[in-house]
DNA sequence: ACAAAAGTGTTCGTCTTACACCCATGC
DNA sequence: GCATGGGTGTAAGACGAACACTTTTGT
């Protein structure tokens, strides 16, 4: 990716590097998954910007994404663009990093790269089968002993702060600030990328540089995203049943919903529209195999799935 | 802004220039402003990242905006980054501008910058006194123009999109889609940058290069905001009444507001509190002066404004 | 028959919207 | 007094959460 990079051993630096990477995500068997590239602390897709070859950078995304993996990639949009000094690279340049999220259908990818669950990046991030289990063994004291280790105005700060994006002392957990909680995890020095060369499994599985970063900020946008714009579908083939719809749903949002009502406030929504054909095979009366409504998109503002509130805890 | 570069004879691209764009906006008087530099097509306050010196994005922003401007800036988000390999810029290099949004109180800047009212350059977006003129007198036959420009298949997939982003054929205006609006206007050729050298006022004020382009991003991201991030009151000072705070929602989000109810909505939702002294001078009852509660922010999980329908028209 | 999953109906409480009305000031 | 804008009450309706219940398959 681009030409080497020595260490610049003045310390200054006077080049710069661009890259784009690629957070892409599926859900099968109701596990949300991240393309990952190697093995022990894998990396995100990620890929130089070929100056005059790539006309724009998404199209450079999608160049990059297919040659390292062999997907091609559906709904594409931009997350964010990293390029603080200090990122752990090594290289005396600057480098920018332009983060893209990228929903597919999942497929067999080739090379290097595979997929992972998501949740093993972010444990902590996963309610369906109850409160994760790391979050209330590992998370939660990490969290107050981090409180305590300050004091005074500083102490009552870093509560504040903990219970607003971990759901404490009388505020609910909100799904959308995966981002904010790694955050806070990385600036306590909790998680592995962070300096601490074990890696505790309750902590979550490291990734290289900053990439488990943008994963929690990609989980954060895809969450929001599904309130209001009809993009589970990139997920799904073009048949499916309610259920099947809901499972991915619960994936991505990490929490388990109200089947009937959410059946009703898709159709309501006008979301999807039944076949008429059915999936016998799923262990009772046989579902019925619905389509997405492209035409949603034109009738109502803001189409999405809705997701509930989540239940206040701590 | 960096090293000079000349037009490159022979049109491939072999370096790269990296840049930091700020869409400063402010609002006073009813109007939402927009801060520019330059006079004729006026310029968002841009300039190089230093690659040395500034430790992050956002601070070389911050930096850049003080220097040109003479402005601090409070609240800053990351909005986009464009790097377009044809961005109009008659550089050999491919130039990467990653743009912010900012919010602060309006004050005086310095130098070449100037205020502006943003609906100078999206005219069609401010419905406060009804539908905005330019939509209907200019906006709506052009996009009639362009769909019957095509036929058959073609022509349907154009008036189907134009429906969905402007609001017609039974689709609501969402205000929220402003980008999406420019970019259509500007794939049709419609607007003063693509190509058209005259610059008639319907269309709306030119800017330098894409600079328009953000400011359309920008205005949609913050009306998104405004629904569920306590973002106002960054426009506000410290105490307001509550008509205040609805005319700085109104002028974002361009539309006009029952003030009965934005009232309750607002306490409701306890976003802010009173503080027992008046504002005379209103010309009728003295209004109380509110402040903002912090506190809402971990009471809640989407503390916004709540914006209510548009009316669906044409 | 029974388990398992799909799908429907109904109730209840909350939030949104609209309308009616009262309050406090300046002229 | 009356115009102007600030501020409150209340009722109708939409929407979400929860619960009970019926339907259709496989074993």
């Amino acid at each position: 990716m681009g030409p080497d990079h020595e260490r610049n051993p003045r310390g200054s630096l006077d080049d710069v590097a661009i890259e784009v990477v690629g957070v892409v995500v599926a859900v099968t068997d109701d596990r949300p998954r991240v393309l990952t590239v190697g093995g022990a602390a894998p990396r995100l897709p990620t890929g130089a910007l070929h100056l005059s070859g790539d006309v724009t950078l998404e199209r450079a995304l999608r160049r990059m994404v297919l040659e390292q993996t062999g997907l091609e990639l559906g709904y594409v949009e931009q997350l964010y663009t990293l390029g603080d000094r200090d990122r752990g690279t090594d290289l005396a340049v600057r480098l920018i990093s332009v983060a893209y999220l990228a929903l597919v259908r999942e497929r067999e990818p080739q090379g290097d790269s595979q997929w992972r669950d998501l949740y093993e990046f972010l444990p902590w991030e996963d309610f369906r089968g109850g409160r994760p289990a790391p979050l209330d063994r590992s998370v939660i004291p990490a969290l107050r002993d981090w409180v305590e280790r300050s004091d005074g105005d500083a102490a009552d700060v870093r509560r504040e702060r903990a219970g607003i994006v971990f759901g404490r002392d009388g505020s609910p957990w909100d799904i959308e600030r995966s981002l904010e909680r790694y955050e806070l995890l990385y600036e306590m020095g909790w998680v592995p990328e962070a300096g601490a060369r074990q890696d505790p499994p309750q902590r979550g599985a490291a990734m290289a540089l900053d990439h488990r970063r943008i994963v929690a900020q990609a989980l954060g946008r895809v969450r929001g995203k599904l309130r209001y714009r009809p993009v589970v579908f990139e997920l799904l083939s073009d048949e499916f049943t309610l259920t099947g719809l809901q499972r991915v749903v619960e994936a991505l949002s990490g929490t388990r919903l109200h089947s009937q009502n959410f059946r009703r406030l898709i159709d309501r929504g006008g979301l999807v529209e039944g076949t008429g054909r059915h999936d016998t095979g799923t262990g009772g009366r046989p579902a019925e195999l619905h389509r997405f409504r492209r035409e949603v998109v034109r009738e109502r503002p803001a189409p999405g799935v809705g997701l509930p509130g989540m239940p206040t805890s701590g």
